[in-house]
RNA sequence: UCCCAAAUAGCUCAGUUGGUUAGAGCAUCUGACUGUUAAUCAGAGGGUCACUGGUUCAAGUCCAGUUUUGGGAGCCA
């Protein structure tokens, strides 16, 4: 007998009547004393395959042992079906069960269940079809990523995980050691002698692989680097993770207004690819919103996913200075009747969500790109422009997600950098390697981070962070 | 970390002003039914009411602490 067949490619089959072999899981099963049926999923596609079983032709303890969750080979043949639900089916001749899933303990049933009770089976919860649909827009996301900055002959750099430098600024970091907790190496003043340790010196896990990536772009011209980054914060929210994805590219001889450029144009080529080769999982997530919000008054009730989409692929992004978007509002009805929580009173002030969600959700409606912050609120590397008093850096803004992408100039004079790490008490002593990009050659350069599961939550119209990764990782979880 | 809310059967939930033996739907098990579509119908089993302590004649219900979960905020991607 030949090789298995995947399912999605059996339930587009135009060659009836043959033979064929399909493995899966069973997802449902049911029946009477005379024939019973399982819907087969092999990942491959949303969609089950019907296969038909003649309880007359088969062991009894065998089939005995089929039940939800359990695995299956079959071989048998391909037929149009009898039943309404489906176009084919295939009859079974020989059935193995691989493996069986003990229906007193295998949690996952063919209903609906809460999101809560998927996250703590977290193991299982590929097998639904809400997981499955995710896990497929993801890969999809992944190769696309790769694909767009491929056809730009950009270059994919892995910068390090393990970092020795402690200055990024991008928040708490985990610090990675060998040296036994319980037993630590002192010097002379009491502090821990991390000349002990690994590496000889205290080292953590990234918070971002920009700086290092800004090294291969003094080279290269045009590169990324896409991988995990984390971060310690102990924020408990539906839009961080302490682990999570990041893509960073980084663009030599490039401004910031190419560098909104290819952001913008960045975003909608990930969304156009979702569309053209993730039609039937998007679909399956926009039914499920339209589902969930049926509670909510009509009122309240966003775009449907595809249109969602479709509405961003076809509209220019805003794009305004912090300065305007400060003037906006600051005359906005909310600031002025005092419905904000922090009141907008001038230049400075840095924008809460409930600003940024103003701006996109209610004032401009679509997504906006924000440029030109105060230098306070902003990272050391930016370029300082010429008005002394902001920074060219730019922050995407999406509805319902926020901050989807942040980005900036880097300032590429050496005086200048070196002036503003001085400002900031920034201690570089480990950080020679990165001014040496300023020493030797510097060019106008450019870059921005767009966080990979905020992305993902646009796309499928997932609201929580911790349904977009297969592994969430989030304080006082790393179960799985 | 802060604010608000919640935790009852495998899952989703109900449980009145504190008062006999804590309920339902789904799932599971048994049976019925010759093609089902989250099949249907009948019956059965299934509970340390998150944990610890307190108030009370009496606590799932009230109080305090702890843990976890959800929503929001901060930090950010």
């Amino acid at each position: 007998m030949s090789k298995r067949i995947e399912i999605k490619n059996l339930l587009e089959a135009t060659e009836l009547d043959v033979k064929v072999v399909v493995k899966g899981w069973v997802r449902n099963y049911r029946g009477n004393s005379f024939v019973m049926f399982a819907a087969l999923n092999d990942g491959s596609s949303l969609q089950n395959l019907q296969v038909v079983i003649d309880i007359e032709k088969f062991d009894a303890a065998e089939l005995k042992k089929i039940s939800v969750g359990c695995s299956l080979s079959v071989e048998g043949t391909l037929k149009a079906s009898e039943g309404k639900g489906q176009r084919v089916e295939v009859v079974a001749e020989t059935i193995e069960v691989l493996g069986i899933a003990d229906p007193e303990k295998y949690p996952i049933q063919p209903k609906k269940h809460s999101l809560e009770f998927l996250r703590e089976n977290a193991h299982l919860r590929f097998r639904t079809n809400l997981f499955g649909a995710i896990m497929r827009v993801r890969h999809n996301m992944i190769y696309a990523i790769h694909t767009f900055f491929t056809e730009r002959g950009f270059y994919n750099i892995h910068t390090p995980l393990i970092t020795g430098s402690d200055c990024e600024g991008a928040g708490e970091m985990f610090q990675v050691t060998t040296l036994d907790l319980n037993n630590l190496p002192k010097t002379e003043d009491g502090k821990v002698d991390y000349s002990e340790d690994f590496f000889g010196k205290m080292t953590n896990l990234t918070v971002s692989g920009q700086l290092e990536v800004e090294l291969a772009c003094m080279a290269l011209s045009k590169v990324y680097t896409f991988g995990p980054t984390f971060r310690a914060e102990n924020s408990n929210t539906t839009r961080h993770l302490a682990e999570f994805w990041m893509i960073e590219p980084e663009i030599a001889f490039a401004d910031i207004n190419d560098d909104m450029d290819i952001a913008e144009e960045f975003l909608k080529y990930l969304i156009q690819y979702a569309l053209d080769h993730c039609r039937e999982d998007l679909e399956f997530l926009q039914e499920r919103l339209i589902q969930e919000e049926k509670s909510k008054p009509e009122s309240e009730r966003s775009m449907p996913l595809i249109e969602k989409l479709q509405f961003v692929l076809a509209n220019d992004f805003q794009r305004l200075t912090y300065t305007e978007a400060i003037d906006i509002l600051k005359n906005s009805k909310p600031n002025q009747k005092g419905q904000f929580k922090y009141k907008i009173e001038g230049f400075g002030a840095d924008l809460q969500s409930e600003h940024e969600r103003y701006l996109v959700e209610k004032h401009f409606k679509k997504p906006v790109i924000l440029t030109g912050y105060p230098k306070e609120i902003k990272a050391f590397y930016m370029k300082q422009n010429p008005d002394g008093k902001t920074v060219a850096a730019m922050d995407i803004l999406f509805p319902g997600i926020g901050e989807i992408i942040g980005g900036s100039e880097r300032e590429a004079d050496f005086d200048k950098l070196n002036k503003r790490i001085e400002e900031l008490h920034i201690p570089m002593k480990d950080m020679w390697w990165y001014l040496d990009t300023r020493r030797f050659g510097a060019v106008p350069h450019s870059g921005f981070g767009l966080g990979f599961e905020r992305l993902m939550l646009f796309v499928t119209g997932m609201t929580n962070i911790r349904d977009v990764i297969p592994f969430p990782r989030y304080p006082k979880s790393a179960e799985f």
